[in-house]
RNA sequence: GCCGAGUUAGUUAAACGGUAUAACGGCGCACUCGUAAUGCGCAGUUCGGAGUUCGAUUCUCCGACUCGGCACCA
């Protein structure tokens, strides 16, 4: 007799129950009609699953993430199945479910393309209306084995290899496919509602290079025709903020292959942008104490020798020059012209912390297939600063540091950012510099900065830079991929390297610690995430162009020009647009260049020195005086608006 | 770098292997206009190279770049 756990809290008898899907009918047939999973203590499971006397059971329709994920994974087994019926023979790699979607990773014996996906979609909904039922059973390791040897699989080979001892070994079988799965599944496909089929792409088989390459076939499903269309229109949508798209329309930036893959060029517009959070920042920097420097961006070899940097970063660094009697590189980073300032002189512990800032810029040979606009470039301008410190000021100038960049983010008005600690790989031991017992000091000592400052934050294993463990502030792009702004790392190699040194208190040389860190990140990238979020439609303080000023006719141009003079006097980024074209093309074509403001002067404001305010994205005018307009941009400047 | 798909005017797009187009933008002319597109006119080496063909924007090959992923990463 289960007595089992609701939601809710209630405990109740199911006389009959033996599955979650029995407790799902004795609860309402409705229910069991939409019932894709189960949650049994919290694990989702399918609805065949037993339940035993005292287990929590919740039901999951579509309206569960538990529900949506079961539909997405048999999805994924429907798209298996339906490319095995249309291109026998293919190997089968790893299905998953993935954010709003799933993709499989399949090996065919001729290439599939995006045109099949069409094809291939079709199948999938022949399988979906055959509503065959999805089976579990639990297989021994060698029947799973003679089952994959027979079928001559070797990527499912492998994953059944990858299972350790003990653990139970599914098979989930869907009408003539049987698929190594560990569930869970809905009961049967006709439970997939909508789907369709995204994308193809190359992938490594387990995400390793050196492995072959696999035809990754991405998909979404949903529980309802209006649900799959509302996500493809979510999706279209999404791109029409991509800063490609805006910094294109917007003439902020461009690329030319004469200029060299993945080298912007900035234009005026973008470049304005860029100069005010240039100016902002470094403002802010030495009003907190920072020493903004420059330093070349070509140095010796040797320099990145004796940082570490070529021997950890050099397939990320243009190859080096040798001329005369020197071997110059382009820098990759900052961090070792700002070493060898810090050592331009002897430091004592009075002179510390002593934060050496820059906008330094520099290049990186990143692999061609990595480019995307701004977000990934090689020549890049980062907010960089590195901060020398003792030992004990560690943890102040760490909480410093987070505070400044949780500062300048509400600056901006981003508000949608996470926190990533991010941790060496201890396997890996190429990549990372080599000393169990610094590397464990560096990441104790952050996380326990980050408790006693309260933050969340997830902890990202193999995400370290080769020097040190970091803070990484992530978020997200126009099209949902995650990405780094700001960073905040711990270095206790460099100093060695560099062999800093400062004269403590007690006489002696000690050596200190260097926080590396960019906030604003690099320019490229920051500026890109401020077009994705607003659309190009920039707050008033970063706007290029905050008013453009449009006569109603030439009559009145020049009552409309002394109000641009007037304007510009008062610090207003402000322009006459007094074209031979209509009133209303002139403003349509402000609001489509999204300037904030949009000033009219006709026969009313010339005689009484006003102008009619017209702000972006509303249709409503508003007479003010010219210098009313002035304090207003000054108003929104100040608070940043 | 790897897999796949693309590349036509400043931009977005069209053109069975048979005269290269349209819209927007730009420029010129007319209109002198009151809050999201006034009308008319003007301007083009189909990414580069090679090949197939009587003839290539279209087919084939090579290269460059862009896009979607993977790997890498601020």
């Amino acid at each position: 007799m289960p007595k089992i756990e609701l939601p809710d809290g209630q405990v109740r008898d199911f006389p009959e129950a033996e599955t979650a899907y029995d407790v799902a009918r004795a609860i309402s047939p409705s229910l069991a009609k939409k019932a894709l999973a189960a949650e049994v203590n919290g694990k989702i499971v399918d609805l065949a699953r037993p339940v035993k006397d005292g287990d929590r059971v919740k039901i999951a329709t579509a309206d569960d993430e538990a529900g949506l994920y079961a539909m997405r994974h048999t999805a994924a087994h429907i798209l298996a199945q339906a490319i095995l019926r249309l291109y026998p023979g293919t190997k089968l790699g790893v299905g998953p479910v993935i954010e709003d979607g799933f993709y499989y990773d399949v090996d065919p014996p001729e290439p599939i393309t995006a045109d099949d996906l069409a094809r291939i979609e079709a199948e999938m909904k022949k399988i979906i209306a055959e509503d065959l039922p999805l089976v579990r059973r639990e297989v021994t390791r060698d029947e799973a084995r003679r089952h994959y040897a027979a079928l001559g699989d070797p990527y499912k080979l492998e994953l059944i290899d990858a299972i350790p001892d003990g653990d139970p070994i599914t098979f989930y079988t869907q009408g003539e496919f049987t698929d190594l799965c560990r569930g869970p599944h809905v009961p049967s496909t006709g439970k997939v509602k909508a789907v369709k089929l995204l994308s193809v792409a190359g992938a490594y088989w387990r995400g390793d290079s050196r492995r072959p390459m696999l035809t990754r076939i991405y998909g979404t499903a949903w529980p309802s025709e209006q649900a799959l269309k509302d996500y493809l229109q979510a999706l279209e949508e999404a791109k029409a903020r991509d800063h490609r798209k805006v910094g294109k329309e917007l003439k902020f930036f461009t690329f030319a292959k004469e200029v060299g893959q993945g080298l912007p060029l900035w234009l005026p517009g973008g470049a304005k942008v860029r100069r005010i959070i240039e100016r902002y920042i470094v403002d802010l920097e030495e009003s907190l104490g920072y020493e903004h420097v420059y330093t070349p961006v070509l140095a010796n070899l040797e320099l990145y020798q004796i940082s570490g940097h070529y021997a950890h970063y050099h397939e990320n660094m243009y190859p080096p020059m040798a001329l005369d009697h020197e071997t110059l590189v382009l820098r990759p980073m900052n961090c070792p012209h700002h070493m060898m300032i810090y050592k331009s002189e002897p430091r004592s512990y009075r002179d510390l912390p002593l934060k050496i800032a820059e906008l330094g810029t520099m290049f990186r040979y990143e692999a061609s297939g990595a480019l995307t606009g701004l977000h990934r470039v090689r020549g890049m301008t980062l907010n960089d600063a590195h901060i020398f410190v003792t030992p004990e000021q560690i943890e102040a100038v760490f909480t410093e540091v987070v505070e400044l960049i949780r500062r300048v983010y509400r600056d901006f008005g981003i508000d949608d950012y996470w926190f990533r600690l991010s941790l060496r790989d201890p396997e890996d031991t190429e990549k990372y510099v080599q000393n169990d017992e610094i590397w464990n000091k560096a990441e104790g000592m952050l996380r326990n900065a980050l408790r006693a400052l309260g933050l969340d934050f997830v902890e990202a294993k193999g995400e370290a830079a080769f020097y040190g463990p970091k803070l990484d502030v992530q978020v997200k792009t126009a099209l949902g991929k995650d990405e780094t702004l700001s960073t905040v790392q711990l270095d206790f190699v460099l100093p060695e390297r560099f062999d800093l040194t400062y004269v403590g208190e007690d006489g002696e040389h000690h050596r200190p610690v260097v926080i590396h860190r960019g906030v604003v990140g690099t320019m490229e990238r920051f500026v890109a995430f401020l077009l994705e979020k607003t659309k190009g439609a920039l707050p008033v303080w970063l706007s290029p162009e905050q008013a453009v000023v449009l006569p109603v006719s030439d009559r009145f141009r020049d009552a409309a020009a002394r109000v641009v003079r007037v304007l510009k006097a008062g610090g207003v980024r402000a322009r006459l647009d007094a074209r031979n074209e209509s009133l209303n093309y002139r403003i349509r074509d402000a609001q489509v260049k999204k300037i904030p403001y949009t000033l009219v002067v006709g026969e009313r404001e010339a005689e009484s020195g006003t102008v009619a305010v017209r702000r972006r994205g509303e249709t409503k005018a508003e007479a003010m005086p010219v210098e009313a307009f002035v304090e207003r941009i000054r108003e929104d400047v100040a608070a940043r608006r």
